[in-house]
DNA sequence: CGTCGATATTCCATATCGGAAACAACGATG
DNA sequence: CATCGTTGTTTCCGATATGGAATATCGACG
């Protein structure tokens, strides 16, 4: 089953927002903003961004009305005056920047998902037995069994002659394995590691794991394929979903 | 300036979708799957949702269109038919969770930004020059200042005894500094570590960096206020967003 | 005091969304 | 074999939101 190569032709997408007090903030919101700052007029940004001047208008007091000034607007003049924008529009805009950044991290980024039974429970904290071994994820409390989804860039690379010893750390994961592949960007490394399965847990997901590391730490290490490695990953950055009665899905590379 | 408390009202949030071929799948068309799912007919899943069945049934047939078979439909018999889920449909659903899964984890998570000049570049990796010393950050290319924001779940935490040496790791950051707080929650804990400041860099970011650790770490890493504590963040999870002009902003708590 | 470029406002065309109603399919039932 | 009940399918119409053309207003500058 699952015949369809639908993981080929998906595509992680989100629209972030800000709700501020009934309003919210939205990509065209910053865009706009960000065109009034540039030309300094409310009209120049209509023209710019090729939207109707009433529309923009009316959107800025729509805006501000739940925010408060954005926009300080001067009328008359040799030049007919114009507009800039307040300190709280600036904030919003760096708000909202950091906001997709972060969001921008997620969609980038591959992730690889093990799934199995909750065998353990403190909290929202749960230890899942996977086919490469227990491991701790944050996971919803109702979930009898879940999918762990672990960020690529949450994964750290140890030689397996330097692994810190558990006692000396906040990481809680630790996991052997070889690597497989190695795909060199400009300065950022997408690593494949083969995991070494462990006795318990199902057999059903690929035991694969992606790492993304710098290339400086590959020639540091000195990663290549073939190399035996370790890697470890906190429980934080591990997130557990409920899925108990959905089939597992294996790793996920966009 | 900025007198405004925008950040006390400010609310992140985000609709997360996956474009598939032309058409966008997004919360409102899962929700409706999984009352299709639930309800084993279109048209008990309209019932259930109130919304017509008329734009529900619409809306799977274009979705199909660019995805494939999602639903798949019976008519006639004792109960006069009914519809069932395809594989495919149930992937999507469990692709989908994934995905608000993840970016769920980005929107309940502090973040600590410092910023800084980009002090030297190899690909979109910068070195930045904050206050509390140089920071490796994936940093878009053109900028030539940049905000770099830490989320709190990718930040480890090391007995100063016990910090791997750099040559071992594949981490790239690293900062010396004392606990200010401990945030307790159920099974997770919120630290507040104040960063020991550079003598390089800008004074303008409270040296402040959030960790997110398991309560298992604090108790293991004996954490409490006055300790003293090296924390570690991998360069590919510390993101820098472009800061030419606008103004510094600092730690974010949410 | 007229001018000019920008801000505010009014009003209308259009696309989109949502729902009511009629229609078709199909197996069980008597 | 006609009837019935439930569900899927289609058509059509009204409400709402969206976008834009035209117009009125403002105010420092020369």
């Amino acid at each position: 089953m699952s015949g369809a190569p639908l993981t080929e032709i998906m595509e992680k997408a989100f629209d972030p927002y800000l709700r501020i007090d009934d309003v919210t903030v939205d990509r065209s919101d910053v865009e706009m903003l960000r065109a009034i700052d540039d030309c300094g007029s409310l009209s120049g940004a209509a023209d710019a961004l090729e939207r109707s001047y009433p529309r923009l208008q009316q959107r800025v007091v729509a805006l501000e009305e739940s925010i408060g000034p954005l926009v300080e607007r001067t009328r008359g003049g040799a030049d007919g005056g114009g507009s800039s924008l307040t300190e709280t529009a600036r904030e919003l805009l760096v708000r909202f920047d950091r906001l997709v950044a972060a969001y921008e991290g997620v969609a980038r980024v591959d992730e690889t998902a093990l799934s199995g039974p909750v065998v353990d429970r403190d909290g929202e904290l749960a230890t899942v037995e996977t086919s490469v071994g227990a491991v701790l994820a944050v996971a919803p409390a109702d979930a009898a069994r879940v999918a762990v989804t672990i960020r690529s860039d949450a994964v750290s690379l140890h030689a397996p002659s330097e692994v810190p010893r558990a006692e000396g750390t906040s990481v809680r994961n630790r996991f052997s394995g070889t690597i497989s592949w190695l795909d060199t960007g400009d300065a950022v490394v997408r690593v494949g590691i083969e995991l070494e399965r462990d006795t318990n847990g199902d057999g059903a997901d690929s035991p694969e794991l992606v790492a993304l590391v710098t290339r400086k730490s590959v020639e540091t290490l000195g990663l290549e394929p073939g190399r035996s490695i370790v890697a470890s990953v906190k429980a934080t950055a591990a997130r557990g979903i409920a899925q108990d009665e959905l089939d597992a899905v294996s790793t996920d590379a966009n």
